[in-house]
DNA sequence: ATTCTGAATCGA
DNA sequence: CGATTCAGAATA
């Protein structure tokens, strides 16, 4: 096709921008210019200069030919999006809103070409047989510099600039001079600036137990055949889901062929970095936000040229650019943070799954606890499941215990510890082995209210109850806002204002107070706020530096410690009553994980669930270790309340500083969308009525078709455009959200 | 998102 | 009557 016009995205996020407009192509870029490449044109009326992407070409266009402008260049040192990458973009604003714009920078995860890092080194260009004579006429000549030179390169034939310059003292000129005669020259090399710095050694792949190599034979039979699945790897705490991983990134690999590998934390990068390093060596590298711009476009870069074969990170690192992607790997599918926070509000597993599609990939979702989604396709064939069921090294599923703490209350025990949990921790102190004990909530108590009035003190941006910090501070957890202790109720006047509820602070003073002379570290978001600190104090755990360990949820992911034979869990409850449809969910997979923290060694563990509702599906299975009888009672909780992933729903989001013209919107929003024959809830506050001073309210809408609900989206963007009044107001879309509005 | 335009309002 | 402000329109 004549490249004519160009169609361009103009980088400006705003709906009334979000589609592409015509430029001429200059004569003098015809050749070079590319779908995908940065641009930049004149635009508006002051005809300032815009960034803008390539996105197709024409040699006509609908628009008036005299008002056409010529894009003015191509952004030599921008990064280029591939069309692939622009069709995951397309795909991303249509299924989970967004513009144009906002799609294409999620999946140019690098926008920018870094200058390339090298080193300079100084080779013999003569045969070295010459060598000794040349140094004899340069002593004869007095060229002490160049004498210097040439000794030290016949000593070592290549030196490096650095060390020319600083320890032999040669000038540039000296180096020109002998460049011009030939007789040495100059080499650049150009390496990548590496992240990892990992010196590990290969190390030869575990053996396979039958399970295992049973699915990775399946694995290769389907890559023999050119089928690309999903299968979903279900496999217990310790079942060796990463050795399978391992021998299927290998088969990949051996097909010439490239893997991504989704972990859901950057802080267990290291971790996992270390065991593929052992594999494969220098071929894998990673990708995160800590990453230096330059670093990350070096690792960009890599994986395009093709000089690596695995790249691990979180989320982002989905949008590697491999030029023939075999597998995308997602372990601990589960995990909430595989869906973005920011709009494009997207699904990592989900994305994934397209991206394979689109480029004749595998995908394998791994999990000791499944997503309730994804175990529903696999059970309906739509995923491959794969079962892993034998845990590795004769290692025992822990003894768990779950106690009422109604029941101990009626026993008269006031303390935060159950008889049993104070029993075991007893017996665990005495023989010198290690505990964790987990808390859903940070901070000192839950909440700070007056005996006398019942006023609760708030947070003045946020109205959610602030927290009570040992430190004599409140604190809101949603905006960070601070306040002294007040010494008298606000309200009332009252000095009966005391604290309420438990948190990890509390938590540690009461193991002080129960067990004098216990050393106990605690982790939770305000002692791992520096950049390692979440490391520092897990090291120190293992050295064997405290025989507690107290944290939030952040505690219970990965890390085995042999020495740890009693978990103890004080309120299983916190988690369970949050207001949303996850809630069940969200509890079984902590739990599940908490509990497989107990006896990772050969010494057998137990696990202590304390509960306010022993009898909670949730609780029991988890306690049993029983996922599939989990999964029957959860999902028949979703069907029964048409909840994702039996129906869908969305979730629209509005938000701003006037209240009535957040209600206003809602409002008039729901009305549109019911019009639709869809089921729409709301619009009703959201749960957090204010954060930030910010007034928030959602509409729900739920339907049995995806695709329902993105026409949904599409007709209140329609409609929110033809809305004359000016907006104050925001609003996003949500589809399946992970968190509770 | 940003800029330009023309109408409305303001101050003398 | 010119200066200033503001809502609205257009962006190729």
């Amino acid at each position: 096709m004549e490249k004519l016009y160009a169609e361009i995205i103009i980088d400006i996020s705003h709906e009334a921008l979000d589609r592409v407009f015509s430029y001429k192509v200059p004569f003098s870029l015809r050749e070079d210019i590319r779908i995908g490449q940065q641009v930049t044109v004149p635009f508006g009326r002051g005809n300032k200069e815009r960034k803008g992407y390539v996105v197709g070409f024409s040699n006509r266009t609908d628009y008036d030919e005299n008002k056409v402008k010529e894009i003015l260049r191509i952004d030599a040192d921008a990064v280029t999006a591939e069309s692939r990458m622009l069709n995951l973009a397309y795909w991303i604003r249509e299924n989970y809103g967004s513009t144009m714009i906002q799609a294409l920078r999620t999946v140019l995860p690098v926008q920018e070409k870094m200058n390339r890092r090298s080193a300079r080194w100084i080779e013999l260009k003569i045969d070295p047989v010459h060598g000794p004579a040349l140094l004899e006429e340069y002593f004869g000549k007095h060229y002490t510099a160049k004498a210097r030179l040439l000794a030290a390169l016949l000593d070592q034939n290549r030196i490096s600039w650095e060390q020319a310059a600083h320890q032999l003292k040669i000038s540039k000129s000296t180096v020109d001079s002998m460049v011009k005669d030939d007789v040495i020259r100059v080499v650049t090399e150009y390496y990548y600036r590496n992240p990892s710095q990992q010196e590990t050694e290969l190390e030869p792949p575990a053996l396979l137990n039958k399970e295992q190599q049973k699915l990775v034979d399946e694995f290769k039979q389907d890559l023999l055949r050119e089928e690309h699945r999903v299968y979903l790897l279900h496999g217990v705490t310790g079942s060796g889901k990463t050795e399978v991983y391992l021998a299927a990134i290998d088969e990949v690999i051996k097909r010439g062929q490239q893997a991504i590998v989704l972990i859901p934390e950057i802080a267990l990068t290291y971790q996992t970095v270390r065991r593929f390093t052992k594999r494969f060596g220098e071929r894998v590298s990673i990708l995160n936000s800590r990453l230096s711009k330059g670093e990350k476009y070096d690792q960009w870069l890599r994986a395009k040229q093709g000089d690596v074969d695995v790249i691990i990170g979180p989320r982002s690192a989905l949008f590697v650019p491999f030029p023939n992607l075999g597998l995308i790997v997602i372990d601990e599918e589960h995990e909430g943070s595989y869906k973005s926070e920011q709009t494009p509000k997207y699904h990592a597993r989900e994305t994934a799954i397209q991206k394979a599609s689109m480029e004749g990939a595998s995908v394998i979702l791994g999990s000791a606890t499944p997503s309730v989604e994804s175990y529903k396709h696999a059970l309906e064939g739509k995923y491959r499941l794969w079962e892993l069921t034998k845990r590795a090294q004769n290692a025992v599923l822990p003894q768990v215990y779950i106690e009422d703490l109604r029941a101990e209350l009626r026993a008269g025990n006031r303390s935060i510890f159950s008889r049993r949990l104070r029993s075991l921790m007893e017996d665990r102190l005495n023989k010198g082995e290690q505990m964790m004990l987990f808390l859903n909530r940070r901070g000192y108590a839950g909440f700070v209210s007056c005996r006398s009035c019942g006023h609760v003190m708030e947070c003045p941006h946020c109205d959610v109850s602030m927290t009570y910090h040992r430190e004599g501070v409140l604190k809101c957890h949603y905006c960070g806002y601070e306040l002294p202790m007040p010494k008298t109720c606000p309200e009332c006047g009252s000095p009966y204002i005391g604290t309420f509820g438990l948190g990890t602070q509390k938590v540690e003073s009461a193991i002080y107070k129960e067990f004098p002379g216990v050393r106990v570290l605690r982790m939770d978001m305000d002692t791992t706020r520096r950049k390692h600190s979440h490391e520092e104090i897990l090291k120190a755990f293992s050295r064997g530096e405290a025989d507690i360990l107290v944290g939030t949820q952040m505690i219970v992911k990965g890390h085995d410690y042999a020495n740890v034979t009693l978990v103890g869990i004080l309120a299983a409850d916190l988690s369970l009553h949050a207001n949303d449809y996850r809630a069940g969910e969200r509890t079984f997979q902590l739990l599940t994980q908490a509990a497989g923290r107990a006896g990772r060694g050969d010494k057998g563990g137990e696990v202590v669930i304390q509960t306010y509702s022993p009898d909670h599906y949730s609780i029991v299975t988890a306690a049993a270790q029983d996922y599939k009888e989990f999964y029957r009672q959860e999902i028949g909780y979703r069907t029964l309340m048409k909840y994702p992933p039996v129906w869908q729903m969305l979730v629209i989001f509005f938000s701003g500083s006037d209240e009535d013209q957040v209600k206003e919107l809602s409002g008039k929003t729901a009305e549109v969308l019911k019009r639709m024959e869809l089921l729409v809830i709301g619009p009703g506050e959201a749960s957090v009525v204010r954060m930030k001073d910010q007034y928030r309210r959602v509409v729900y809408i739920k339907d049995a078709d995806y695709q329902n609900l993105i026409r949904a989206k599409d007709h209140v963007e329609a409609w929110l455009e033809q809305q004359q009044e000016k907006r104050n107001v925001l609003i996003n879309f949500d589809f399946n959200p992970m968190n509770s509005y």
